[in-house]
DNA sequence: CCTTACAATTGATATTTATCAAGACACTGT
DNA sequence: ACAGTGTCTTGATAAATATCAATTGTAAGG
């Protein structure tokens, strides 16, 4: 750990409010390191030895099993992920890799259950983001259960622009990757987009332009407790 | 909330190692109610007032969109359900039936946090029971993405084997129901359970008779990190 | 006891999604 | 610049899953 990262460090939600010794214990044994991108940091079944936090970049998490592999979730600053392994000294069951270049501070596991049980402003913090992963999966869970793959992607693309603040939108990873995350193939990506043309929805490589919000949104139905990350 | 309930709710994993004056402050507005089959319990939007627990009986977690209904979780005793909505202070994601008559303890939000801040020991337990119901809710999506319904169905039926010690198998609750937690129609389910047949799958009304169990088993490839509820 | 309602199954069909194959395109590293 | 690699798209086809309709069986309520 280099120290002129430390300030930006503390600064993390995660941190806020806890007690100078806790925060240098749980620095004392980490690392923020960069990885290169398509870096893989976990592995699923390993045991849980580090808490990661990405700090800049974007990590992907994925499982796989019986020959197949799906994304399950892309991870951006300044969130951590795979803290219920953590917490659960249980093994990962995501594997980890990063889509691109990134900076990822990795704190031992054994510190983050020390200080937890230590400081009360750093379990509150653990449960806030473990809380917020839990129904992030469940919005997830429920995208899958209850909507097909086209209204999946139509409300993907409604989250991007309200990310993206314009109607003109840049995919913020591959294709192939956002394919798998929304629960289908490249092929079919493809093919759900053309069938979201009539709404307004126009593909160039990695922009979208959006003619006619007012129709898309009326296809894709967005519901605040599957679409709206802040609920 | 009746005197000669509280030993037997004192004993429940989530309270172990609490202070008394913890467990008091928690029980000083609590129910334990008893509720009919098909009760409506928790409506999906709505602000998150209670910690629930199941102490007796089945919970049925669904959810719905766009017209259309999926059943999320069953809850056993002795879990909580939902309580991420309450740490964050959110609403519900889930909406929560009983599916037959049950004993449900309900614990106000408030007393929850408050406890939280104040008692260490309460704030492990809630991490812990969060870190499963979260670790919970991956292995199920990871069970959708990736898996054919058949292959969730066979495994599936490994599990009840496992849970019920025999080879003789009673399914829980209504096939129905059963469906749309595997994600599927209650017509696929039929077919699928025809289609592990030459796995020695018999099925007789709510009653499942296994004749090979290695069959199923090669076909079904569990997973520990899907199946397994331990780890 | 009858009636009603609904779960469950089966068949026929439609829809959705995946797979396979081929070609266009873009990016990377030498 | 160019070979090589992998992404992306499109078409043809196959497989998986859903829908619709009809029937049986079963359990609850009057």
């Amino acid at each position: 750990m280099r120290p002129d990262d430390l300030p930006q460090i503390r600064e993390l939600n995660i941190f806020k409010g806890i007690s100078e010794e806790s925060f240098d214990e749980l620095m004392r044994a980490s690392f923020l390191q960069t990885f290169p991108a398509q870096m893989e940091l976990i592995e699923e079944g390993e045991p849980a030895d580090f808490l990661h936090v990405v700090v800049e970049g974007c990590v992907e998490l994925f499982a796989q099993s019986n020959g197949r592999e799906s994304t399950m979730a892309m991870v951006y600053p300044v969130s951590s992920f795979i803290l219920a392994a953590i917490m659960k000294d249980a093994v990962y069951l995501m594997s980890a890799r990063t889509n691109k270049k990134s900076r990822v501070l990795m704190i031992p596991a054994v510190s983050v259950r020390h200080v937890f049980d230590t400081d009360p402003a750093f379990s509150k913090a653990m449960v806030i983001e473990l809380s917020s992963c839990y129904r992030g999966v469940v919005k997830e869970h429920k995208n899958l259960k209850l909507r097909t793959s086209v209204e999946r992607l139509a409300n993907r693309i409604l989250r991007y622009r309200q990310k993206q603040q314009n109607d003109q939108i840049t995919l913020p990873y591959d294709k192939k990757i956002l394919a798998s995350n929304l629960g289908m193939t490249p092929e079919n990506l493809s093919r759900a987009f053309n069938t979201l043309k009539p709404y307004g929805v126009k593909v160039e490589g990695n922009k979208i332009t959006l003619s006619d919000v007012e129709q898309l949104a009326k296809f894709a139905k967005p519901s605040k407790l599957i679409d709206d990350q802040s609920v």
